[in-house]
DNA sequence: TCGCGCTTTTGATCTGTATCAAAACCGCTT
DNA sequence: AAGCGGTTTTGATACAGATCAAAAGCGCGA
């Protein structure tokens, strides 16, 4: 399967409301059932469309609502005081983005499109009119305390994790990632480059390259460009245990 | 000043509402005016002393409360895979903890008294009946908010900056935590060991030690033991801007 | 279908930080 | 005040991963 053809196999609806979004409301699981006629024209009422490389936001941007995407992949990007720009989360179908912004009303970071994405937007007037339900309020603070777990296990793994251990725990975070959204967890597309993996996982493109390779060559994924077969989980999850 | 000279300095009170709390309302700044006979007993109500290496709770532990610290220095721990523990953040003052564990109802993380600590317990359904006052959820989406970009930044950092980098930037960060609480910002006492602080940033002790070493012969910082003196705060800043 | 530019792989070498080691220092208990 | 255990400093060496380099692979537009 090439990158081209599975990307239609990602469902794309072009306007919808929550009840039939294809995210099987993954965003906002409860929005539905609680209060059809005022909470139904909050969500899911604008879109947007970028092609690869587009900002959805910038860092520093004032930020203007909360962003949920329905097709395609983003990443979120710190700039850092000496220039460079690391890319602290990737971003795919179902995952919420700018919670992040909540604290200063301004986005701490870039969101920045890796192919052509949908994105739903809530504007920040109607997300706060959702967080008057308690169900919704909840949630949100759900979301934003499992982003935190997220990205504090990321901080601990850069500190801690060899370039073996890095690239293995991040193959089977994607396997697990797939998973929950219903594909297959052993066979499924790299839709990063190996720099923005590197990027990602604080190593040169060429560490991650060879680590791939070394996986490879152990028969424990298959590989082809950026499609990954995964052929032994456990040992991937021996690896991320073991040092080296 | 010795470690237990500057101890004493940090005020203490036994048993406090929030209105009288030593904290200023750092933690739960709009508690107050909202509404005194339903929020004044909420928070504050009860007390916990830890001594130094005691747990406030273990990672995995269902979780019963919020926790605001009133006094003291506690460290957040993560359990990694390979059985060694990573420590994702510093506690102080005013600092409220637990909140990550919101999502699963569960503590992500080991939180472990660095010195002898009081920390003040907000249960959790007396936590979820503050949420029901706007502004106070509102708060809370914010404190969550706000650990999302510092561990964020934290990750980042992690994955981008040399040991020189790190180091400055550390005592750059414990600098203006010490000015928030209005302390000198340029004399100031680590709270943590060397070991610790390599810990936090993904570096052993050694390079630590060196690091320091290194300042304090450029003569960009005095050091003896865990007093600090900065005194060439720019230079700091620029070495976080800098490679090597 | 061809060709161009970007990505990926693989190799050779270098270097920042870890590791191993030992002495100096500090706080705490007796 | 002395002795002890843990922390910190400093030194010597080793190594994982960065850097430099070049060839091979691949996607995309003409």
């Amino acid at each position: 399967m090439t990158q081209a053809e599975f990307e239609d196999t990602v469902p794309v609806s072009t306007h919808a409301a929550c009840s039939q979004c294809a995210l099987g409301k993954l965003c906002f699981p409860h929005a539905l059932p609680a209060a059809f006629e005022t909470l139904l024209p909050l969500a899911g009422e604008k879109r947007i469309r970028l092609k690869h490389g587009e900002f959805l936001f910038h860092a520093r941007d004032p930020q203007i609502g909360i962003y949920a995407v329905k097709a395609g992949f983003l990443k979120s990007c710190l700039q850092m005081p000496d220039g460079q720009s690391k890319i602290v989360g990737f971003l795919a179908m179902g995952d919420v983005l700018g919670l992040d912004g909540l604290d200063r009303r301004i986005h701490p970071n870039d969101a920045i499109a890796m192919n052509s994405c949908e994105v739903c937007v809530i504007p920040l007037d109607k997300f706060e009119k959702l967080l008057e339900h308690p169900t919704e309020s909840v949630h949100v603070r759900k979301l934003l305390a499992r982003e935190i777990t997220r990205i504090g296990a990321h901080a601990a793994a850069l500190g801690a994790l060899s370039a073996k251990q890095l690239v293995a725990a991040f193959l089977l975070d994607m396997s697990g990632r797939w998973e929950e959204r219903g594909y297959s967890k052993s066979e499924f597309v790299l839709f990063m480059s190996r720099k923005e993996m590197g990027n990602f996982l604080g190593l040169t493109f060429e560490t991650v390259s060879r680590t791939l390779s070394y996986f490879q060559a152990k028969k424990w994924v298959a590989l082809q460009a950026k499609n990954v077969l995964i052929l032994n989980m456990s040992a991937l999850q021996s690896q991320v245990a073991r040092a080296t």
